[in-house]
Parts: C-alpha cells; sequence; structure tokens
DNA sequence: CTGTTAGCGCTTTCAT
DNA sequence: ATGAAAGCGCTAACAG
C-alpha cells in the first residue's frame, strides 16, 4: 500500500508551505487566486485526502457520533426504529454507526465501535456487566430494558400496560380462551430458554383457563406460522391469539389460510409492535403498538444530555413510552 | 461544557507519565499491577475518554469506514441490503456509516458524512456532477446505475435481462394482455416524471397490444394497489401485471382481495426486487430476484480496491449482476 | 517496570 | 498574501 499522501506533499509539489494549503482546500480566503489554483491542481493531481482524524483532532466544533447495534435486519420493527433514529440523529447533529449483531456477537461489536463513536444505543441481549466490560467506558442508552449500572441508561416500554390492553381488549370482542405465541430470542444469549417478559405479563394477567397456553416458536414469520399452527392443534376451542411481535402474528395470519381458520371470526389475532408492515396481510393485523418515534427520541433526548456532561459517567436516565393499540382487521 | 479530560489529566492525577496511563488503559504489560490500578481509578474518577480521532491519528493499522446511504427504510429492499452490506463490511473489516436520504437530501447527506469516511456507497439520484462535486472528492459507489465519471463507480443491475425473462415466464405460463406498474420515484430528482428504466425495456420488450398498458403509481404498498386498480379499470382484459418493485407488487396483490380478482388465476401478478417479505401475503408474490448479497460483494469488491490504492482517484471500475426468476405462488 | 522523546496530519495563532 | 511555530491527544520507540 502506498504511503499516504499529507498536506506536506502537496504544499511541497504546488511550492507553498502546508498553511497555505489549508487555506486553498478550506476555501478560507486571504489567500492568492492563482496559489490557490496551483495548489487545487496540485491535490487532484496527488490525490490527496486530508486525514479525517487529524482534522477532527484539532478542529474545535467536535463532531458527536453514536454506535447503534441493529438486533436484526430481518424483523422490521428494528429497521424501522434505524430509519427512525437516523433521520432524528442527523437533525440534531449526530452521526451514526451502525453495526448488526447478527451475525456478530454485540462484546465483539461494542469493541469494534469503541474508538469510534460517543454513545451506544440498541436493543442490548448480553447482561449488563458484559456489557459495561465491552462497550470500553462508554455510555450506554439500551432501548426496551432497564438500566442498573451508572453509565448505562434506557428507554423503557411498559410491555405490561401494553399486554393488558390488548387481553382486555381481545375480552371486550369476545374472546374467552386466549393463547399466546412466545419468542425463543433468550436462546441467543443463554442455552437455555427463558420466557419473555410479554409471556410472564401474559400469564399474570390472562388468568385462570388460559393461563397455560403457550407456544413458543423461532422469532420469525414462519416461526409465528408454526406456532400458531401448534397452537390451534392442541387447544382447538382457542378463539384469540397474542402474539410476541408482528412479524410472528404475520405468520400465523398466514398460517391461518393454509389452516382454513377464518380471522378474526374463528381465531382473533393480535401482534405486538405496531409495524407499517401488518398491513400487508390479509386482513391487516391489529397489534399492540409502540411509538418509535417517542423511543428514538427519548434515546436521543438521552444521548444530548451525554453530549452535554462530555460523556462521562452519569447515573442512570431514564424513559418509558406506552404502547397503545392499533386497531385493524384481525381482532 | 466542561474542558476535555485529557490523558495529561489523568497522568497527573496518578502521579505518572502519560505513557504509563496509555500502558494502563491498553492493557499492554509491561506495567506495576498496582500502578495499573491506580491509574484506572483515576481515569475512572475524572471520568477519562480517550480521543478517538487521537487515537486513530497515531495508531498505524488504519480504520477504513464507508459511508452508505439509504435511500429508504420504507422499503425492505434498502434495509435488507443495508443488513447484507453491514454483516459483509463488518467481516471486511470496514465500519458503516450510514445516513438516510428520506428526508435529507443528497448533498448534504455527503457533506455531512466526507469528513467521516473513506468511501461513499449508496442508490444515488442525482446527476454526477451534482455528487462528485457533494462528496469532496471521496470515491463513490453507486449501486443499479452506471458510472462514467472517474472515482465514481458502480454495480449495476441487468435489469433488461430481468424484465425480458420476466416477460418471457409470464408468456410461457399463457399471459397474452401483460401490464406494468411504473414508480414514480423519479420525481424525488426532478420535477417531471420520467419513465424508469424498468418501464422503458418493458415497453421495448413487451411488444405489440400490451405496449401501452403501463400506469404510474407511488413507490410503496399504497401506491401499488392504487395503480393496479387503475390498470384493471383501464385494462379489463388484462391477465398478467409486472410491478415496478415487490412493494408496489405486494399492494397489488392487497388489492386484489379488495377488488375479488383472482390472482394467479384471473391476472398473474409479478414483482421485482424478490424480497422475503413477498412471502408475507397471500398468495406468494412471484417475483424477478435480485441478488442482495452479489451486489453488496461487488461494491465491496470495489472499496476494497479503492482501499488498495489508498482512495486515490481510480478510472471507473464496474460489476454487473443479473437478476433471475424467484417462482412463487401469484404467477 | 517507567519515563522521555518523537512524531501522526492537520489547523490555529502569530509573525512577516 | 504567505510562512513559522505551536499545539490538538495519543502511542511507538527508545531509553533508563
Amino acid at each position: 500500500m502506498a504511503k499516504r499522501v499529507t498536506i506536506n506533499d502537496v504544499a511541497q509539489a504546488a511550492g507553498v508551505s502546508r498553511q497555505t494549503v489549508t487555506r486553498a482546500i478550506n476555501d478560507m480566503g486571504e489567500i492568492n487566486e492563482q496559489t490557490k489554483q496551483r495548489v487545487l491542481e496540485a491535490c487532484q493531481k496527488l490525490g490527496y485526502r486530508p486525514s479525517r482524524f487529524a482534522r477532527n483532532l484539532v478542529v474545535r466544533k467536535k463532531t458527536r457520533a453514536m454506535g447503534y447495534l441493529v438486533a436484526s435486519f430481518r424483523n422490521p420493527y428494528f429497521t424501522e426504529i434505524a430509519g427512525d433514529l437516523l433521520n432524528a440523529a442527523a437533525e440534531r447533529g449526530w452521526h451514526v454507526v451502525i453495526a448488526s449483531t447478527e451475525t456478530e456477537e454485540e462484546p465483539n461489536a461494542l469493541d469494534m465501535l469503541s474508538g469510534q463513536v460517543d454513545v451506544f444505543i440498541g436493543h442490548f441481549m448480553q447482561n449488563d456487566e458484559d456489557l459495561a466490560r465491552a462497550s470500553g467506558g462508554i455510555p450506554l442508552v439500551m432501548l426496551e430494558r432497564p438500566s442498573s449500572l451508572p453509565g448505562m441508561h434506557s428507554v423503557e416500554v411498559d410491555i405490561r400496560e401494553g399486554v393488558r390492553e390488548a387481553i382486555q381488549a381481545l375480552r371486550a370482542k369476545g374472546a374467552r380462551r386466549i393463547g399466546m405465541i412466545d419468542s425463543s430470542y433468550s436462546l441467543r444469549a443463554s442455552p437455555t430458554y427463558a420466557p419473555s417478559p410479554r409471556r410472564g405479563y401474559f400469564e399474570e394477567l390472562v388468568g385462570g383457563e388460559s393461563a397455560g397456553m403457550v407456544v413458543v416458536g423461532e422469532e420469525s414469520m414462519a416461526g409465528g406460522g408454526r406456532a400458531f399452527a401448534e397452537l390451534v392443534a392442541t387447544y382447538p376451542d382457542m378463539d384469540a391469539v397474542l402474539a410476541f411481535n408482528d412479524l410472528m402474528a404475520i405468520g400465523a395470519v398466514q398460517a391461518s389460510h393454509a389452516l382454513g381458520i377464518e380471522v378474526p371470526r374463528q381465531v382473533k389475532i393480535c401482534g405486538f409492535d405496531g409495524l407499517t408492515l401488518g398491513e400487508a396481510v390479509h386482513p391487516t393485523l391489529t397489534t399492540v403498538s409502540i411509538d418509535r418515534h417517542a423511543l428514538v427520541s427519548g434515546a436521543l433526548d438521552i444521548a444530548d444530555a451525554l453530549a452535554a456532561a462530555d460523556f462521562g459517567v452519569l447515573p442512570s436516565m431514564r424513559r418509558t413510552v406506552r404502547p397503545h393499540m392499533l386497531w385493524r382487521e384481525s381482532a
């Protein structure tokens, strides 16, 4: 690899000093138009690219960058959040460096980016201690999960309230036997399945005869479809299903076609997340919607607060977002 | 805003030299365990964060960063590519800084990132000259669009071949009157609608009586649905539709339910892109699939070549990806 | 084990 | 209008 072309090379080639080169390339005035042209030509000829590090090191206005870890690009929930985050972050003057934790382990991803960013944001799966270790002291904003350690902040979603509202609404529409599809995502972080908080709240709130009607599936459309089939086969009198998320719920709606089950007449299906995608299925998906805009704003508020404190270690900040029912056709 | 805590402050607080601080925080050995602890405590107490710029400036192994401009987070086509790109880029040791051009103008986005990255990748809409100006001399890899200027490279998709294959396949399945749904996306870059290349190839290849059966719609599910309805109303004998992309095609499939049209018996619907999402609709979507993996690999190959040349201005490099039919149920 | 000396590549004084 | 000097904050290469 050829040695990097620096400002000195350009200066030499143009027969001027480095400062003059700076003036030329940064459009600073106080420079003869001819020399400027000469310098610019030299830049062109040598293929000179200023080092972004050297420049940022010396320049006053600090560029703030956040690292966003995307759990999955296969679930539109995360990509919709990514889109909202990017737009909102740009508005507030943040750069966003993104890494996927789909193929990479969280600690690795954090480690890779720890030299590049001032704060991390993401839906993290690892436990607090591992994250603290891997983040290299960079503050973390956790999405949909409470924080405890200092330097770790969070924007939570009141899942319990969402589950409560969904069950209540399903009941109000006549459902008597409500089943649930849970995600096996916990297997990504630990070797054994652990019930999701959503399942926990479901079992706590649904009460009585429905309590045990839970099936676990892979977190995808196909997984949701299989889980739905299993649920229907196991509990023939089931008349409503709450899915872990919209992706799985959409899979369930798809599966209902194959099984000859009419939705919502025979079985009502309710998702969780509020994806636009829920409009792609037939019937369109009724769901517990999470306000992604509020989630992202909350995270950015925290990031701004951290920036104002020069990214020191601050006590945990917390925000909470309340989900709400989004009525469409499937329930 | 408090003055930044530097390595010097820590050194002073711990009563050691900067070098010793470096050893402590970077786990370098050759340091007394006690001093190390003392230094680490000082870091903790002062809330010291090493400057990523200073560090990167001095460290040999250059971190390479690419800026990826995402045209839309509402079309899974782009987010699927983003996911593939992130994974593949991480594997090859690239950082990816992402900006959305959904709300931001392309030149602005380029400008924002031009100090942060070594190469740009994206589905660009602006003309070459404007891009060259806005990119500040940083090389560009254009996706699905030919490059011409030096310093601008491209990974193209053989759209014509895809359209040809689709028409031929539709014909082979008995279609006689084929319509097309085009996207109005060109309106984003210029004030008047311009036919997309896909439309151009369609009209060139479909021949005869079908040639004029094109309707333009907004690039979304809803837009595809409306366009489909218009197409059906205008050409009652139409028996197949090629959509601009899968998002619009899915909208068309959705609309078919509302219109009481049986797919594929009465009308065959074929999308373009090959989204996983095409499995969410009923019937599942037959489509011309673009190999996103190849697209991304091609772009990264070019990026690596540029990196090897230290991001100098190289003559245009080009790759081409061929699409292929993905048979599902809607055609 | 620890400190000193040199820079990395750039921009900012301040002279001239 | 241009140049010389002085750093930005950090680490590599030597000393000791």
